[in-house]
DNA sequence: CAAATCCCGACTACTTTAATAAGATATAAA
DNA sequence: TTTATATCTTATTAAAGTAGTCGGGATTTG
């Protein structure tokens, strides 16, 4: 049940865009350096996300990415079924046309495996990358803030 | 974010236990018939689950398998958590003794694995094996009422 | 043109998964 | 006491997935 470096690093790599959102094209190296992610293997990632339209890309020099829409309209859910695929547990629950077994109609385990897949989706479509933006501003205040006091 | 073979056989083989509880040690064998899993396969995941307590095993013939407790008090979580090991969709928000980075105090990516990690918990600790014995009863009775109306 | 940057395919070391195999040990029943 | 039935243990393995690395090509700015 765990998440590879594609949806762990494709997600901080987006909260980084959604952070400089309206600052213009931003370069994969800045990204990679502030992340601290091998640019080259972040390459791989932002393909797919480019291709699934969730960024634009602008070539040549002062090149970079943009995020395809407005970090409050992004969901991690979206983010995340690109980089990771159909949220699912296990195949027989996937969202979209899931690989059935003959069993499936009666199956108890499977109905469990469902309301995890639904549990996962629901907190994975509550959060925009606006919420986690705001979210980090909060924490770095709270850390001011705590700084000044001692 | 897939559960492996481990955790989708291994409940199926708990469930089974649970069906049969009380009608005394049940055989890897006919498990293994029953919820269609190579044996010898079986055998190394029922291990786990043996020296974890969550069954106990009678050696020699007729012998086999028992739940170790109540299907009723015995979670679909504590089972997962033995086969998959602690829940968690990144090893930074394991359930015991996180492998923290430098960075957790203020990551955000990792309160949002937080969140997913403890909807996943509070799924699969809300049922129980004799829930899933009771919605297999229900399933059933329904076909049953369904096969005599057509 | 040169530098910066995105784009693309191939390659690789490593780990995990999902078994399979072979035999040792224990016990009930004939 | 023998035999059949089971659990228990260790080792091996083929295939797949993970997490990159590497080299070069295309595009745009200055």
């Amino acid at each position: 049940m765990k998440l590879s470096t594609k949806g762990r690093y494709g997600l901080k790599a987006m909260f980084d865009l959604a952070q400089h959102f309206g600052e213009g094209p931003i370069s994969l190296k800045s990204i990679a350096e502030r992340q601290d992610i091998s640019e080259h293997y972040l390459e791989q990632l932002i393909s797919g996300l480019r291709k699934a339209g969730l960024v634009k890309s602008v070539r040549g020099a002062q090149g970079g990415y943009v995020l395809g829409r407005e970090p409050g309209k992004m969901t991690i859910g979206d983010v995340i079924r690109v980089l990771e695929g159909p949220i699912a547990p296990v195949d027989c629950v996937a969202e979209e046309d899931p690989e059935c077994c003959s069993k499936a109609d009666y199956c108890v385990t499977r109905t469990v495996w469902e309301k995890v897949r639904d549990s996962i989706a629901e907190v994975l479509d509550s959060i925009t990358l606006e919420d986690m933006v705001k979210d980090s501003k909060q924490k770095e205040a709270d850390r001011r803030l705590y700084m000044y006091y001692i």
